[in-house]
DNA sequence: TTGAATTTTCAAAATATTTTGAAAATTAAT
DNA sequence: ATTAATTTTCAAAATATTTTGAAAATTCAA
């Protein structure tokens, strides 16, 4: 397979993975396409290879930068802004797990603790069943914002080593 | 605050989250409500505690069944179907863990170890950036694919004491 | 069988999301 | 200051997804 091919076989696989995990599939492709891409590229260059128009691509890459994932560079003597993508997949996803843990989780768990505190007969089953439910999911959340801290903050080889010896 | 209203509340927000996860909302909120329901309920209490048509409760609780994530129960001497939800959120999650990974990690690896065959020169920057990415994306989904698969098949204290003993 | 109860299907309608493109705003060189 | 290049905005259009509801299919008791 050629480069070219095999690049837009990469970007439009990108954006239908992302569209399952709620990113939209324009951002993913955008994502994907800077990814491997050594240097920056324009917003020209973007509408051109992935055919949107400028508009869409300006939304996009302002919510990537936001997410931490692209850069805007200026690149000296030139009048246009280009822009980067993080290429080291392992900051790529503790980034994406730092603000998706910020933006969903902890609300999340920050809602379930006052669910918790409904005021009704523990003896009642569903009193009981709604106590018990809400408390599996917060204990387990609770589990996960855990052990996603301290991957965010752990480096690659400590990741790497601790999960092979951890799983064999 | 009161169990009436606590249940709408995370119906409505469990179903919020989903959304943000590639699940539509409908969906979310079935299980939500099935999850703190002790005892099975119909189509027609789905219809009614969610205000929706009967089509679509049937399609979702469909999908939700084809997830592993309810059952349907037949009881005696009844001749409507009953829906029930798994309880325990671990199961829940392993579930879903196992779901996805067949969907879609499984797929997207089996995609990235062809796009690593591409053919040219390696010198080119090109070539070998997409090269790198896609590397260090395979790499990391199998790391990611063996956790999930350990994960999967140990059971919820092993999975805890595990945890809490290997991040402190 | 028959037929009433129930579930399933799916085309059309409603809703939600994404994309466009041109106007407005901004930027920076002259 | 002026102006041309570039970026940003956002209402309208296009597209995608979800929901409805009534007809068709199925189930099961009599």
């Amino acid at each position: 397979m050629k480069l070219t091919e095999a690049k837009l076989q990469f970007v439009s696989s990108w954006g239908a993975f992302g569209s399952h995990w709620g990113i939209n599939r324009t951002m993913a492709q955008i994502h994907a396409l800077l990814m491997v891409s050594p240097d920056p590229l324009t917003q020209d260059d973007l509408m051109e290879q992935l055919n949107i128009s400028r508009g869409n691509v300006n939304m996009n890459i302002r919510d990537l930068i936001t997410w931490g994932l692209v850069d805007r560079v200026i690149l000296p003597g030139e009048r246009r802004e280009y822009f980067t993508a993080e290429k080291d997949i392992w900051k790529v996803a503790t980034q994406i797990i730092k603000e998706r843990k910020k933006r969903e989780l902890d609300p999340m768990l920050k809602l379930l603790s006052q669910l918790e505190k409904i005021d009704g007969d523990k003896k009642d089953k569903d009193v009981k069943q709604f106590v018990e439910t809400i408390g599996g999911i917060k204990k387990l959340g609770l589990q996960a914002d855990k052990m996603l801290d301290v991957m965010v903050k752990a480096d690659e080889n400590w990741f790497l080593a601790g999960i092979m010896k951890m799983f064999k």
